[in-house]
DNA sequence: TATAAAGTTGACTGTTTTAGTTGGTTAAAT
DNA sequence: ATTTAACCAACTAAAACAGTCAACTTTATA
């Protein structure tokens, strides 16, 4: 299994994402600049975050990236999933055959865990994040030196740049 | 966080050790056979293993591995940790800092997540293990064809060779 | 219509980790 | 003395990670 800075950056890009919702859509470029994480890398990662459909894009000047669907219906195991390629515990994955075409001694352990950080991951949705104390403050911080404040992205919700 | 082979091979090697426990120390050579594991490897897992406490080793002829405590005091991510040095989820060791310094958006989360495993895995000993079905039919199968059975084993505990 | 902002794509790179291998050296039992 | 097996250190091939670079397309707007 593998949990990386790339599964890492995604949920932070897609919160990132999910913050600033209602200016229009978010470029790329304004994420790297909050986050701290390469343009370039962004790009990819969002590649696949469109493949599989949870963001979709708007090209051209004023363009960026929005959510595809709402907040409480995107999870961090999707995320992750997207760009990850599965949070697999198992060596097999899932066959039941690491130990030449059989099943190995611990299989079933980490099918177990597989499923249970799939559970947990999959009950947290975007909006459950938003709503958390501790991220809207590290939001509120990261705004502040930027263009517009969090709050005022939160008033100006919907009104045309 | 990483789990990959080296922590599964670490839990299963720990795993065999248990099931042949009582015929006196077990040898990597008999593992890694069993297990399908490379032998130079086990070696190394074994040293973090017992750089852990975890393992107590026999030198010379008829030498091996023991298991340093009880079945039941060594669970899981005892294991995991020796070789993987932390199944940390965060990308900042728990410090709060991978945002130049500061905390990121989705830190806590991440915490959240990695205490999750440990708990889960921290709950889950080798005793445990050894009384699951799946587990002792893979076992039976894995000593067919080996010198002793797993019932011979279980019969013949303390007999000396 | 020209320009610039943005996404899209592919190839490329340096570093770290994995999963080993090779080749020895001790320690203990026969 | 020989054999068995743990111990140890250095090395390696392959993969994944994290990131860069350059070229290109689409589209808003001046
Ligand atoms: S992890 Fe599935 S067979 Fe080993
Ligand atoms: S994961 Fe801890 S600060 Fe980012």
């Amino acid at each position: 299994m593998r949990l990386t800075t790339k599964g890492r950056y995604a949920v932070t890009a897609m919160l990132d994402l999910a913050i600033h919702a209602g200016n229009g859509p978010v470029s790329l470029a304004d994420i790297s600049e909050r986050q701290g994480i390469s343009l370039s890398y962004l790009e990819q990662l969002f590649a696949k975050l469109r493949r599989n459909e949870l963001v979709r894009s708007v090209r051209g000047p004023g363009g960026g990236y929005q959510l595809n669907r709402e907040q409480q219906d995107i999870d961090v195991a999707q995320v992750i999933d997207a760009v990850n390629e599965s949070v697999d515990a198992t060596g097999c994955g899932h066959t039941g055959s690491c130990q030449d075409g059989n099943i190995c001694l611990t299989h079933h352990l980490w099918c177990d865990l597989s499923s249970q950080i799939h559970d947990f991951l999959s009950k947290i949705s975007l909006a459950d994040l938003m709503a958390r104390k501790d991220v809207r403050s590290v939001a509120e911080r990261q705004n502040r030196g930027h263009n517009a404040s969090f709050e005022d992205s939160l008033i100006s919700a919907k009104v045309t740049v």
